[in-house]
DNA sequence: CTCCAATCTTGACACTGTCAACATTAAAGA
DNA sequence: TCTTTAATGTTGACAGTGTCAAGATTGGAG
């Protein structure tokens, strides 16, 4: 099958092969020929399995979004109470991109997320992450016996998601390199 | 002076029709040769004013802060105190980005970002709009007669700098389609 | 066994950033 | 005023890019 006519996993190998090159060296280097070169396939292979770059890209970004989402799971569960979990969230929010701003660059660089934040809206097609920490924060309502309008509620959302991902943000700019003292801000991260 | 061979001012001319076609079509429809074309100017002539495609850009998001910090302080100025200017410059810095998200994804899309945040640091070559939060909070503890560790100045910062950030950012992101209810979130935004 | 649809190749096109060689001109110094 | 020079702009070239059209190959359904 290695020098076969047919590939057998090319989708996957592309996306794989993305990865590789934006981790080494970094998205601006991402071409579909070097990709298709790196499967030993012609340049234009790639168009049979995505209708253009973006739709690459957009596959890769999905797959980085799982390797993401595993980390802020493996945070939540086991978790005592939505408020321990929340937190938990938010220091693997900010370590995960921590450890590869690339990543951070690269899913949100161009703000392609999305997230309603209307609570009667249906919540399909919102941003994973976005939907674990609604369901968490929910959660943390119930546990706590708070009844809150639905403004009340996105200004919330927006309060806890704004400061892990800001954080998340200036923790991948370039220049900046005081350690965030995580311990300090954890009990005030809900209010 | 129109049609002599000498433009007279292309340096300029160039940042302005690069801002233009950012703001029409774009980051990723801006190209050395469009811009050059859009002044009237041969597809190399650019090379007489930047090295390369980036140090126009960088000379661009100059330009764009420049206008960016002329919101701030405005925002800041003939406020009665620390705290209030601080709470002021977080609302214009959500607005102005609210109003152009073109601006937020071409200025921290790729996180080149200087902001030293040691506080013994020089701040020459910091972010401008970073030097000007920390200016406002030096005053705040002054104002208010608190004394603060070194550590606990950069979390505050990191705090104050990372919500406003990070609701900039969300505020940008396609499908965030909920009003940001800043007026209840004012008297929070200092710890 | 045949045929078809999925998959892959080849070749082309316009566009891009960049460079080298050359042209023009404003301005400084004689 | 004339000459020279450095700054500025042009032309032409090159490799690399995304994308498309036409054709080749092949696994698998019938």
């Amino acid at each position: 099958m290695a020098d076969s006519y047919h590939h057998g996993n090319l989708r996957e190998a592309l996306i794989d092969a993305g990865i590789k090159i934006i981790n080494e060296n970094g998205e601006e280097n991402l071409s579909l020929r070097k990709v298709a070169a790196a499967c030993d396939v012609s340049h234009a292979a790639p168009y049979a399995h995505f209708r253009d770059k973006e739709e690459l890209i957009e596959a890769i970004k999905e797959n980085v979004t799982e390797k993401f989402m595993e980390k802020l799971i493996e945070a939540v569960e086991g978790k005592p109470s939505a408020d321990s979990a929340i937190i938990a969230m938010g220091r693997a929010y900010v370590t995960f991109f921590s450890k590869n701003p690339d990543y951070f660059i690269f899913l949100f660089g161009k703000q392609n997320i999305t997230a309603h934040l209307k609570m009667n809206k249906e919540y399909k097609g919102d941003y994973p992450p976005f939907l674990l920490l609604r369901r968490m924060y929910l959660l943390h309502l119930e546990e706590n016996g708070l009844e809150k309008s639905i403004e009340e509620q996105e200004i919330d959302l927006i309060k806890i998601w704004s400061i892990v991902h800001g954080m998340a943000s200036i923790a991948c700019m370039k220049g900046v390199k005081s350690s965030f003292n995580w311990n300090n801000i954890d009990e005030r991260l809900l209010t």
